[in-house]
DNA sequence: AACGAAGCGGAGTGACCATTCCGCTTCTCG
DNA sequence: CGAGAAGCGGAATGGTCACTCCGCTTCGTT
């Protein structure tokens, strides 16, 4: 008895679709967050449905695949931040935290996803496991430079993010950016004290 | 052609059940958000659906009611800051601070209802309002003072305890106090530098 | 070209909720 | 005590969604 392992290669029009859906979904979920409904997505994409769910079994599935997308784009910051971390490991994840809440305020979506329970996809995904070491070697140079108080904890910080980024604000609008004085006051909380 | 302005009083019976479904409607709401449906806030009451809807027509004014019960407690928490604000107005804020994030964390659904768009009630509301112009004596008197960052504003108090309260943990158990902990870091990144 | 597999659209299904309706019950006032 | 007004319970309603099903269409291989 032979398995089938392998994932059958899509047909091309059915592979265009999926990305089709996939962008659509990141367009609505950013602006709308998980409010939107399938029916919506699928329009926005200009399919049906039945293609929508085709391709992503549930709207959890879908969901979990755009917050993929958004937490490979976190890793990158963070990598970043990380080669910067030599000359001046506070200011490194300082400008990491900000960038990161930046990304999710712009994707309100992903953020209630990753904040809410419902649509908590299981942590035990290597990109996230591998985000989560990144942002815990940022914390360990910058509190071994004297530069961040000791007992901040890692595992604070994903919230910490997703509450600020909750403030709302917009990224340009000078007048609306209540999220990027909360950082101020949150990073300077988190300044070692002399 | 005479209007009777005055509502009319509620026989005994109906009274105590409008009581029970406020207390029901407290309770569930605390533990579980907004997620709970009024049908369970009936049956925890012990009446039927029908007389929750008699005396509150929709569900956005049952939780408004329990609203603003809270937003009392919070006046009061803000009242006796104040009075205790001529001996460290820092101090005085700041205990306000993490008392109303307290009770923030207490009523999750509470919380949810005054951060989130939906069941959001006009703030032309006198309780409100009163509690609003108390946190801006208590950062002016702090600010004064010197203890404060002056560029602190009283609109962003409202959703910082919000989104802190949304952090998660327990009143209780201290190994899950990540609000306790991030107010902790905000009040220190709020306090002004010398 | 031609055929079977893969894909497609979108009406239909079932579950869940807030809200309504109405026949019966319980107060309360005279 | 005896209306009848005020309340009551809970089945029924209507609307919204996620998700399914199936007859028709398109792709890609021979």
């Amino acid at each position: 008895m032979v398995v089938e392992l392998v994932a059958p290669v899509l047909r091309a029009d059915a592979a265009r679709n999926r990305a089709l859906v996939l962008a659509a979904a990141e367009r609505l979920l950013a602006a709308r967050g998980l409010e939107v409904t399938m029916q919506e997505i699928a329009d926005e994409a200009g399919v049906g449905v039945g293609t929508v769910f085709r391709r992503f079994a549930t709207k959890d599935d879908l969901v979990a695949a755009v917050v993929e997308d958004r937490v490979h784009e976190m890793l990158t910051i963070a990598r970043d931040a990380i080669a910067r971390s030599e000359t001046g490991p506070f200011a490194a994840f300082a400008s990491c935290f900000v960038a990161i809440t930046e990304l999710h305020v712009r994707h309100r979506g992903v953020m209630e996803a990753l904040a809410g329970t419902e649509y908590c996809v299981p942590v035990s995904n290597a990109a996230r496991v591998e985000l989560r070491e990144c942002v815990a070697e940022l914390i360990d140079r910058a509190v071994a430079a004297g530069e961040l108080r000791p007992d901040a904890r890692v595992d604070d910080i994903p919230a910490l993010v997703c509450a600020i980024s909750r403030l709302g604000g917009s990224i340009d609008d000078p007048e609306d950016d209540a999220w990027r004085r909360a950082c101020d006051i949150f990073l300077d909380g988190l300044r070692a004290r002399r």
